[in-house]
DNA sequence: AGTATCATGTAAGAGGTTACATGATTTT
DNA sequence: AAAATCATGTAACCTCTTACATGATACT
């Protein structure tokens, strides 16, 4: 009844937004500085997807502060709803999908980041866990691939990069579900 | 006057029927079959792009064989033009771009894959080494990020993941070079 | 006063996904 | 004869990119 589900893009938005409220402006200044800022949403494809949250209820832009009409200055800052609370949380704790784990895996990185604060540390480490059985489980079949094909020797050596990147990968979860259960929290 | 420039994924299509002529449904099982096959393309997406490529001039579809009207079983094998085998030779040859080396990473694979038949041993570790480079400025520049910022627990653990998988390239990208200037070609 | 930055937005065009349509061929 | 697979395609819908538009505020 609330219509399709959020976009990844959507997703993260809106978790940026529970972490602190934020304007448009804002969140193209975090995408810019931090090393996520791989991917620099463009005018077009933010402002719109800011609206669309607010057309579902999921953020809302904060009522000026001060005396009204004095000068909002043009600018709409977002805070999240208690449902947009509710939904990032839902979306935090969504089961990783070992088919779809080895795409999404920046996307479970920006779950795992949004977490610190929203979730209890058992169940961060339950998600690092199904992490790294799905890693495990894709580490195998590429094993496995590369066992029956081997004619040609490129496609071979690609197949060690996907192998050496995911155990790189696996591995990171391991030392990290270490470190987080050794020192909980401060 | 030929247009924008092609998307990734007609390059890729393009390739592929550079490596063997190649169907649609071909290309589909193809997706499905190897590893790439992360990547599922939908009907809607495919063959537009073939009937774009083949408008472009840069793919055409083969003649029936055999008697003409017999049966070409309304499938559409398509095969390179010149103008298309050119192309994708730049393509192969096209620089990697340091900015965007992280993002187009798995694109850049698909390219060493299919440099082998078509690019001299020299021209393929020319690339692995400025991919070498590429890594080697995205590193340092983590690490650089990763000296300033530490106010939260999970960023910081998050990238340290990228620098872990990006070392990890890194080194792939080493060994193979060693492994291709030990062996050239049998 | 003029320039740079802040700040939000829209319009055109392209490409992708989902879902459906259609028919030929092979298998059971 | 029916079902599964081969094989190509279209229509509706959505989102993104690029490029442009617009104005307020701060700096020099």
């Amino acid at each position: 009844m609330t219509g399709r589900q959020l976009t990844p893009f959507e997703h993260i938005l809106l978790g940026l937004i529970c972490l602190a409220p934020a304007s448009g402006y804002d969140l193209k200044r975090i995408f810019a500085a931090t090393p996520m800022g791989l991917y620099q949403p463009s005018s077009g494809a933010l402002y719109p997807a800011l609206r669309r949250l607010e057309l579902r209820g999921l953020v809302q832009a904060q009522a000026p502060a001060g005396r009204p009409g004095q000068s909002a200055r043009h600018r709409r800052v977002y805070e999240p709803t208690p449902t947009g609370q509710a939904a990032h949380l839902r979306w935090l704790r969504t089961p990783v999908a070992p088919a779809t784990a080895p795409r999404d895996l920046g996307l479970h990185l920006m779950r795992f980041v949004m977490m610190e604060h929203l979730l209890p540390p058992e169940e961060v480490l339950t998600f690092l866990q199904n992490l790294a059985d799905a890693l495990t489980a894709l580490i195998a079949q590429l094993e496995q691939y590369a066992a029956t094909d081997l004619a040609e020797r490129h496609p071979r050596l690609a197949l060690d990069h996907g192998l050496a990147v995911h155990r790189a990968s696996l591995q990171w979860t391991k030392t990290t579900m270490a470190t987080l259960s050794a020192a909980p929290r401060p």
